[in-house]
DNA sequence: TTAAACCCCGTACCCTACTACAGGGTCAAG
DNA sequence: CTTGACCCTGTAGTAGGGTACGGGGTTTAA
């Protein structure tokens, strides 16, 4: 199976070499095997992995959260049922997140519907339209 | 109208005194007017503002983002065209955050009932998951 | 066989978003 | 009229997540 080097990963996943050094620092991608020079040797993989990454971390999970998503599989230290457990967990956390996307999203297309009408808007619309339906919840 | 301390906004608003001194030196607050004693007196709006703040932040939004978010507004310098487009474009932008999130609580999904099936997972059941339709888009 | 393009390590530096003093004034309760 | 909680303005330090050298070895294609 072909190995990449850590400039063809950087490139193919979009992010710089250094980054890629970093993650392997901080445990988020495995030390891969070298070569007898010491070249990194990555297994194709790796990109899927760095992409992923890159993703989750645009939607404003941490390297933490999202090792804590790469870990999630059965092995010597965690069973299925805990597995099962800590995914389901963070259904809910990701499913919370979207429904304030949509409230976002909503309060935006209110705000365009009504700037449309009305070509002036208030001090703070978005402010308005989110709130206008006294939504207030209090989360952490 | 009932003004408030800044410990009172701090308070009501889950954040700390100092982040909203600091909201205030980067302009993502306005500067409220102050006592002759120099006492800031925040308005009770503020709250609210400062609450979506901290939303949008866990939602990974940086703090430049929110402050253009805040300001979508008609004003002296924005046309209402121009505040339209604005909203508009960030509605496709959470739109396509909400679209992610959903495939990775897709995925978190199918890897919890695998799990429960098989009892045992691969190498990273989530990227898996993820990526098992190879639903390769290549964003910036 | 050499020159461009890569790679190695280590350390230092950068940006964002706070957070924590220090040193001093203010306010409300008793 | 004092005491403790609160506020003020600096300025400095921290954590997370990279990014940029410096100094040097390796590959590869001409």
């Amino acid at each position: 199976m072909a190995a990449l080097t850590i400039g063809q990963v950087a490139r193919q996943s979009g992010v710089g070499v250094e980054t890629l050094r970093f993650y392997e620092r901080t445990g988020l991608i495995e030390e891969p095997p070298r070569r007898d020079s010491g070249y990194r040797q990555y297994p194709v993989d790796t990109v899927r992995r760095v992409r992923f990454i890159r993703r989750a971390k645009a939607l404003g999970f941490t390297l933490k959260e999202i090792s804590d998503l790469l870990s999630l599989r059965v092995d010597t230290d965690s069973t299925c049922a805990d597995v099962r457990d800590r995914a389901r967990s963070k259904i809910l956390d990701i499913e919370e997140r979207i429904r304030r996307l949509e409230g976002m999203r909503d309060a935006l297309k209110q705000l365009a519907a009504t700037c449309a009408k009305e070509g002036r808007t208030s001090e703070c619309p978005i402010l308005e339209a989110l709130y206008r339906k006294e939504q207030d919840d209090d989360e952490g």
